[in-house]
RNA sequence: GGCCGCGUGGUGGAAUGGUAGACACAGCAGACUUAAAAUCUGCAGCUCGCAAGGGCGUGCCGGUUCGAGUCCGGCCGCGGCCA
């Protein structure tokens, strides 16, 4: 046996060197391969990889690593989603400029993901701050522009009156600006806009066809796009004293079953109606600026009291003549959902009774379950919402009285129409991409506002538009703007005197298309045709769960948008895709109750834990996601230090299933490294037993036999597990390969069969687990005589008549409780085995004298004795 | 409130309607060692029993089936998304 250890610290640069020398990762286009074109979600260069990106990154590294063994041309690539605010944070709190720091993590980031052993495509390389990245995105701007894919809008912001920035609505917090702490105001803006609502209904459609996609993400997509159909119409106005008014109040509705329900109509508090009437009523305006101070999120609307303030104004029922319903501006009603009105049904609609209950309007059930006595029904605090089926139908209705909720929007849709009030909408939930950020870290957008001219795109000859770095971050608000020349140019139209545009991109539009980059990441144009239709669509995407919704959708859009302005031929971006779980990590906390690092936690004997350094005892929290927040945090350098980055990526793939929440733990960590020493030994010994290219044996040896059953099982489990992505099933089968291994090993047996059978298991072991260990498998490649590398080595083919077994257990059961197994040849007749089952002596024990009735048989699965 | 997902040993987790608990972690016992570490071997769902063997067991209740962790209905709990 070897005394030697195996260390990691020498062999996994060794073997970097290697692959990178060899250049075995660096993709070229070959018509005559089958390609695979596997991504990970590009990281923030946040300073340090973090225990995330490990499992990421370790995930897409097996498949890149498996497809290239089995034949495919495999595009691997990796880059930097360089632009955001962190990096004007770092610049506001530390004085550090942008560049620098972005550049600076970028180094450091790229230091540690190389020393994870991925097999990236790193001559792709790309940061979307860099000039030779954006330049396309401007242009690709400027012809979105031309393309009526791009419009200018005010719209409503939350501005940070103290910090002279908007805000987005998860940088809201009760009200106040996240960092400044100020309240918090709505505003109108003028910004930009992508027309992502062009493409609402295709974004919806082809969903349907997206079915490597987990059936959650999708779900949430459609969630998001939020299809409705439903009714627009317009009620007639009257004032307090019953005169007809020249206005009208059109609503959106989607249950116009419950007009007979109505009892009131609420106005957007940005509603015209609202807004006209805000002067000469003060209660108005006030109202008003409480609605405002509110925040533009539904979620934050949704939470709130429902609250309301009469206009004055009613809304004539068009079925019912001695009906009006008080109109109210609502802070419940969204400007930009509809038409910014509705009309109330409380008895059908939870908001709608919590308002009515608070403003004591009636609440007129119309809707129940069949055969209930329309007189006794009763509405307390919870709204009755069904409209499924058959066996709800209307009541207190009228002419709808009896019908289903269907019907009933069929007949009201019809009588409206007729009437000339009313029309039939779809209406989608999403909104159009707002993208301006009045911020220095992002993309310029390239526009220049001329007095004469108007809005004038830069000319592409005059892109890109780069950002100057002599910026200053003393002052609030954008940099862009107070930089004393930098905006100002001349008109390229007229040739006046202009101003650039100085709001930057939103950083999603930087990661919308980074994908379709790394095809062709020099070409001078945004995607080389040739290069892109090669490689795209990704075939696995990998990434967390969190971007299910927002990148991914806006990541199709673009696929559209670049294919309408002839940039890309691709409906679908990504064919595959795969959300991984998060990493998650018990907490600690001092008696202080501040949080403590796992790394400066040890167990006492007791079983409690202590701080290594002063010694105070500490109390666990929850088991969570690792945060710097709540300092559960483990550094991947220091494992990969300490352990070495097979190791670390072992324990990211085994035991938990990729998709679910992993555990990180101490222990965990020190099976995965026990295991590395443990293959080492074991191919070390089987090296020493036998020579390569041992050659397979005339004669029969049984437990040879065994053994290479055992190989080719695993290995057929094995390719199984990895092509579907079961990482986790994949390692159970590595450890029972090496069981078997290390069993044989233990055997005196050496025979000329033996040793072939030996010699086929060790390198099938290696082969098999070098996707998670790359590393370890190249330097016990190297141990078991080979001057090949195993980055370049097929991956093996399972023998299938190895893989079946020539007898099988199965389980006999007498009355479906199992009571004994037996070992027949396979495929044996049903009769046969009928027979043979019912001699076994805790058979005829377990029947105790009863005739039997039938027996089941499962070929080579189990047997049932049925009794009387 | 709606929709979706998930409940299996001490733990992470396996299991096309067909022997529940593969594989691993932690644990226990033994071997080696002056000792420890490392390594190797064995045990290990709960329970009754000296044993042979039996009973119970996949959140709870019911159903379909020769047979249910798996399918169906209801309930409880946890998580996610949307409201």
């Amino acid at each position: 046996m070897s005394t030697e250890r195996y260390n990691p610290r020498e062999s996994e640069p060794h073997w970097q060197a290697v692959w990178t020398e060899r250049r075995c990762f660096e993709a070229r286009e070959d018509r005559s391969r089958p390609k695979y074109y596997v991504l990970e979600m590009f990281p923030y260069p946040s300073g340090r990889i973090h225990m995330g990106h490990v499992r990421n990154y370790a995930m897409g590294d097996v498949i890149a690593r498996f497809m290239r063994a089995r034949g495919y041309n495999v595009l691997h690539p990796m880059g930097w989603d360089a632009f955001g605010m962190p990096a004007e944070n770092a610049a506001i709190e530390r004085g550090i400029h942008p560049k620098s720091w972005t550049y600076e993590n970028i180094a450091t980031m790229r230091r540690q993901l190389k020393s994870m052993g991925l097999s990236l495509d790193w001559s792709r390389e790309i940061a979307t701050c860099d000039p030779a990245y954006y330049v396309h995105e401007q242009a690709m701007f400027v012809d979105f522009l031309k393309a009526g894919l791009v419009e200018r809008k005010v719209s409503q912001v939350n501005w940070d009156p103290v910090d002279h920035t908007v805000l987005a609505n998860e940088q809201v917090i009760d009200g106040r600006g996240w960092r400044s702490g100020a309240l918090v105001e709505k505003r109108e803006l003028a910004q930009w806009f992508l027309k992502i609502t062009a493409y609402s209904q295709d974004l919806l459609s082809a969903l349907d066809g997206l079915d490597r996609w987990p059936e959650k993400v999708r779900l949430m997509q459609r969630n998001w796009i939020g299809r409705s159909e439903g009714l627009r119409f317009s009620f007639a106005l009257e004032d307090e004293s019953g005169n007809l008014l020249d206005e009208r109040l059109t609503v959106y509705t989607t249950r116009h079953d419950t007009i007979f329900g109505a009892s009131f109509c609420a106005v957007s508090a940005d509603h015209p109606l609202a807004r006209h009437r805000e002067q000469g009523d003060p209660g108005l305006a006030a109202f008003r600026r409480e609605a405002a101070a509110l925040g533009t999120s539904e979620e934050t609307i949704e939470r709130a009291e429902k609250r309301g303030y009469p206009l004055g104004l009613y809304a004539r029922h068009p079925f019912r003549p001695a009906v009006r319903l008080p109109v109210y501006a609502a802070n419940f009603v969204l400007m930009s959902y509809g038409e910014g009105a509705i009309f109330g049904c409380p008895a059908h609609d939870q908001r709608d009774l919590d308002f009515a209950r608070k403003y004591d309007l009636p609440v007129i059930p119309v809707v129940a379950p069949k055969g209930t006595d329309p007189n006794r029904v009763t509405i307390a605090n919870q709204a009755f919402t069904e409209t499924e089926g058959d066996n709800v139908v209307l009541i207190n209705s009228d002419f709808l009285d009896g019908m289903s909720v269907g019907q009933a929007k069929e007949e009201i849709a019809q009588r409206l129409e007729k009437a000339g009030t009313g029309e039939r909408r779809v209406n989608f939930r999403l909104r159009d991409w707002g993208v301006s950020r009045q911020r220095y870290w992002g993309c310029p957008i390239p526009v220049i506002h001329c007095p004469s001219c108007g809005v004038v795109p830069v000319p592409k000859q005059d892109l890109p538009v780069t950002l100057p770095e002599d910026v200053s971050f003393d002052k609030p608000g954008n940099p862009l703007s107070h930089h004393p020349t930098w905006k100002h140019v001349t008109c390229p139209v007229c040739g006046g005197k202009a101003e650039r545009e100085t709001d930057t991109f939103d950083t999603f539009i930087d990661s919308s298309w980074y994908f379709v980059r790394f095809c062709s990441p020099h070409a001078d144009r945004p995607a080389d045709p040739a290069a892109a239709s090669y490689w795209l669509p990704v075939d696995q995407y990998i990434g967390g769960v969190e971007h299910a919704i927002l990148h991914l959708l806006y990541s199709r859009f673009y696929a559209r948008a670049m294919t309408r302005t002839g940039h890309l031929a691709l409906d679908e971006p990504f064919a595959s895709l795969f959300t991984q779980g998060m990493v998650i990590h018990e907490t600690f906390r001092d008696p202080a109750g501040d949080w403590v690092l796992p790394a400066d936690a040890v167990k006492t004997e007791a079983g409690g834990w202590k701080h290594a350094l002063t010694g105070a005892p500490l109390t666990t929290g929850g088991v969570e996601k690792m945060s710097k927040s709540k300092k559960n945090v483990v550094d991947p350098e220091a494992i990969i230090d300490r352990f070495g980055a097979d190791t670390a990526r072992w324990f990211m793939l085994s035991d938990t299933p990729p998709e679910r929440d992993i555990e990180w733990t101490e222990s965990g960590v020190e099976g995965a490294w026990r295991f590395t020493q443990r293959l080492w030994r074991q191919i070390a010994d089987a090296a020493r037993e036998t020579r390569p290219g041992e050659a397979p044996a005339e004669e029969s040896d049984p437990e040879a036999l065994d053994l290479r059953r055992a190989t080719h099982r695993a290995l057929a489990a094995i390719t199984e597990d990895i092509a579907a992505l079961r990482f986790n099933r994949a390692i159970a089968r590595v450890y029972e390969l090496s069981n078997a291994l290390g069993s044989a090993l233990q055997s005196p047996n050496r025979s000329p069969a033996m040793r072939f059978a030996l010699r086929e298991a060790a390198e099938t072991l290696v082969l098999t687990f070098a996707p998670m260990m790359p590393h370890l498998a190249e330097e016990c490649w190297k141990l078991l005589g080979h001057e090949s590398i195993v980055a370049e080595t097929a991956w093996p083919e399972p023998i299938a008549a190895l893989v079946l077994a020539d007898h099988v257990t199965i389980a006999v059961q007498v009355n479906g409780k199992r009571r004994d197994e037996i070992r027949l040849p396979k495929g044996l007749a049903r009769e046969e085995v009928e027979s043979a089952v019912l001699k076994l002596d805790n058979v005829v024990r377990a029947l105790d004298g009863k005739p039997v009735r039938k027996v089941i048989v499962v070929p080579d699965r189990i047997a049932n004795i049925v009794s009387a």
